[in-house]
DNA sequence: CCAAAAGTGTTGGTTCTACACCCATGG
DNA sequence: CCATGGGTGTAGAACCAACACTTTTGG
């Protein structure tokens, strides 16, 4: 209870916020929390929590997702300090933010271990949050809008076995536009980037989180989906780059 | 001298450090301080410091960045939060990334104003840097090069008005790779990213650093470089966006 | 049986790549 | 006068956008 730690400096306490990202076959949603406590009790909030001293920024990240979502295998990737002097009424508190990508099956919540009231609210319907985080939430839904054309994180928010059309419909809700059904089939087939997924493929390696930075062990613990029972195409995601793409002209200037 | 500041639970130090990349009309260069006291005193480091109570960790690397360069008008922007335990000797020391692009007029650099030897290094022959450094520079140059597809940021590294062969090269520098002249040249002014810049331009703005959060004041205290003895064609940037390009199936799946 | 969703090809227009010569300038 | 760098066009190949009908499945 005393205050025991002394430094010759003042220092910002050090938070992680994430951005919890799912998709439900339809619409994109966030997962929130809801506060218990002042500042904001009532109110709802980005789950985050203060970063520890024997563990990286992004271990308190996965830390905190895993308290809500009792997943591991999940897509977590920062984006951005939060800073303002203000943002925190209680002091200077300075917040690192992620987005979080889960599939499906992690979409049953536990309520969190501390007790805490988690829900999933669509995208579009949000109702006012604690602190600065709508601010954040938006910079996130930007920020995965941004990487989606850098990096294939789409996958992550299926099922590891994926019908095409589920995977138009997340890059249509990301995009906020709408794609003609062949043509996309076309070029994301012929691209390369996803594969059938009937059979287990020939030069397996876990198909998991494609993360840039931050990677966590990969864990496979997904059932397939109970009975096909309709012939539905599946596919997979496939890290494969087809063709010599490298550093063509008609990737520039596409702002 | 004596530790003032108490706190209930400990806090990590919070600093903020740039990677400043440069461009000579050839090569990308990046500017490196070298350290005058320990730890790794006589090492090059890239510069940085710790964020004051009464600045967000964006103001605090402008300032930085203001000591070093003298210039106003930069592009920065942060990429990456760096958190390792043992990362800093000294104790714990968290520290948020960030890009600065700075156009050729900024290349004269006063040594900083503490006295710290400042200097510009081409990015292939970087001598060992301190700290976590040389992870943060392999870092933001990997990040420069994913931000230069999303937002036209290369412009930054050339003077207001340029020649298509210097973003060319720039281009080429940042991707590792050469395109063919007559090639880049369509398509960069079919998209309509550059205007000729001999005259001003109709509808003018101020066509300075285009940055998605973090935006400075504007500055444009640059002279035309002087007497353009030959009569080469100069370009510069402009915003326009030429055609309803919105969600196109074209850019998908471009990883 | 019906409604809703999934599967599939073609064509015309645009864009990409690969490639070589001329002109202007500076030395 | 020569060397260098900057400027420019075309033809064949690949890709993109627009478009409608059939089959399957679930209710």
């Amino acid at each position: 209870m005393a205050d025991k730690y002394t430094y010759e400096y003042p220092r910002p306490a050090l938070t992680a916020d994430c951005v919890i990202f799912g998709f439900d076959g339809n619409a994109l949603n966030v997962l929130l929390i809801e506060r218990g406590v002042e500042p904001y009790k009532g109110y709802w909030a980005l789950p985050g929590g203060f970063m520890r001293m024997d563990e990286t920024i992004d271990e308190c990240a996965r830390r905190e997702l895993m308290e809500e979502t009792q997943v591991k295998d999940i897509y977590i990737e920062q984006f951005r300090v939060f800073s303002s002097t203000n943002r925190d009424p209680r002091g200077r508190v300075v917040t690192v933010a992620f987005i979080a990508l889960v599939r499906p099956e992690a979409h049953a919540v536990k309520g969190g271990d501390d007790a805490r009231v988690a829900m999933w609210f669509n995208c579009e319907e949000i109702p006012p949050l604690a602190f600065d985080h709508e601010e954040i939430l938006a910079a996130a839904r930007e920020h995965l809008r941004e990487v989606l054309r850098v990096r294939p994180v789409a996958f992550n928010l299926l099922n590891v076995a994926f019908t095409i059309d589920e995977l138009r419909r997340v890059y249509e809700v990301i995009n906020n536009t709408t794609y003609d059904r062949r043509n996309f089939t076309r070029k994301a087939m012929q691209t390369g980037t996803i594969v059938d997924a009937d059979l287990p493929d020939i030069q397996e390696e876990p198909d998991i989180c494609y993360n840039k930075s931050v990677c966590s062990e990969y864990d496979m613990e997904f059932e397939l989906p109970a009975a096909p029972s309709r012939r539905r195409r599946l596919f997979k995601f496939s890290k494969k780059k087809n063709d010599s793409d490298e550093g063509s002209i008609k990737d520039l200037f596409n702002f």
